[in-house]
DNA sequence: CGTGTTTGACCAGCGC
DNA sequence: GCGCTGGTCAAACACG
C-alpha cells in the first residue's frame, strides 16, 4: 500500500510492470457517486464502462469496511488494463475506481454500443450511471479530509480532454450524468489510503474519503469516436500525466505537499 | 459450452 | 528477518 510513496514515480512502467506485485504504475482514480442504490448494489457494483471487465479477485482492505474488487479488461485478450473498485470508506455511496495500465486496444465499437446502451456490467444498476470519467484532475498527496471541498470543481470542458490532448484510454469515455470525480494519480502521490490526517493542506483534492463529487455533462458520442481514433496512438502515460497537470493543476489549487 | 464470478491460497513488496 | 498487507492466480462454480 504505501509502496507508492516510496517508490517514486514512474509512469512509464505501466505495462511492463504487470508483475504481480505492487509497483509503480500509472493510476487514475475515479470517484463515482452511486447514490442511493449504493446500498442495494450487490457489491461495490463497478460502474459500467464500454470495456468489459472481468473480476479476478477481491480483498478486504485494511482500514476499510468494504472489500476491493480487482478487475481486468476482458475486451481484448492481451489487454493489461485493470481497475480496482472499492467503496469510499466514509461514504458508501461513493465508489473509488482506480484504473491502472492502459488498454492496448481500441475501445469497443461505440457505434454499436451506444451511449445509451449499458454494457453488460451485471452489477451496474440501471438507474445510476456513474462512471465514465471525462475529466481528470490531478491527485495530490494531500489526503482525506471529508469536508472542505464542497465546491464542485468544474473541470475544463470535456473537449479539453477528448480533443487536442493525448488522452489515452485508461478507461472509458463517458456517459455520465452523475457525480464523478477523477483524479490522475501520481506515482508519488500516494493512494490516499492513508495519511489523510496529516496534511491539512487544502487542495482541491479529494482523498478517498470522498465527499466532493463533481458533475459534468457527458460528451457526445461523436466525440467519443474521435476520442478513440486518437487513442489509437496511445500516448504515453507520462504525456497523459503531464497533460493532466497542465490542464487541471492550473485550474485547481496547486498545493505543494510540504 | 463459453464467459464471468467467487474465493482461498500464494507470493512479493514494504515497514518495523 | 519477520510479519503484514495488497495484488494475482487458479480451481470451482454459476449463469446465459
Amino acid at each position: 500500500m504505501d509502496s507508492y510513496l516510496s517508490t517514486k514515480l514512474d509512469s512509464n512502467v505501466s505495462e511492463t510492470q504487470t508483475s504481480k506485485r505492487r509497483k509503480v504504475v500509472e493510476k487514475t482514480v475515479v470517484r463515482v457517486r452511486i447514490g442511493e442504490n449504493a446500498g442495494k448494489l450487490k457489491n461495490e457494483g463497478p460502474p459500467s464502462d464500454f470495456w468489459s471487465w472481468r473480476k479476478y479477485g477481491q480483498k478486504p482492505i485494511k482500514g476499510s469496511p468494504y472489500p476491493r474488487g480487482y478487475y481486468r479488461c476482458s475486451t481484448s485478450k492481451g489487454c493489461s488494463a485493470k481497475k480496482q473498485v472499492e467503496r469510499c470508506r466514509t461514504d458508501a455511496s461513493v465508489l473509488i475506481i482506480t484504473y491502472t495500465s492502459n488498454h492496448n486496444h481500441p475501445g469497443p465499437d461505440l457505434h454499436d454500443s451506444n451511449l445509451n446502451q449499458q454494457p453488460k456490467d451485471p452489477e451496474t444498476p440501471p438507474t445510476d450511471h456513474v462512471d465514465h470519467p471525462i475529466t481528470l484532475k490531478q491527485e495530490k498527496p494531500e489526503e482525506e479530509t471529508e469536508e472542505r471541498h464542497n465546491h464542485p470543481i468544474m473541470p475544463s470542458t470535456n473537449e479539453d480532454v477528448g480533443e487536442g490532448h493525448n488522452f489515452h484510454y485508461l478507461q472509458s469515455p463517458i456517459r455520465i450524468s452523475q457525480d464523478i470525480m477523477i483524479s490522475q494519480e501520481d506515482p508519488f502521490t500516494e493512494n490516499s489510503e492513508k495519511s489523510h490526517d496529516t496534511l491539512g493542506i487544502v487542495l482541491d483534492e479529494e482523498p478517498l474519503s470522498c465527499s466532493r463529487p463533481m458533475t459534468f455533462s457527458a460528451p457526445k458520442s461523436e466525440e467519443n469516436n474521435d476520442f478513440f481514433d486518437e487513442l489509437e496512438e496511445l500516448p504515453t502515460s507520462s504525456s497523459f500525466t503531464s497533460f493532466m497537470r497542465g490542464n487541471f493543476f492550473d485550474e485547481r489549487i496547486p498545493v505543494v505537499p510540504s
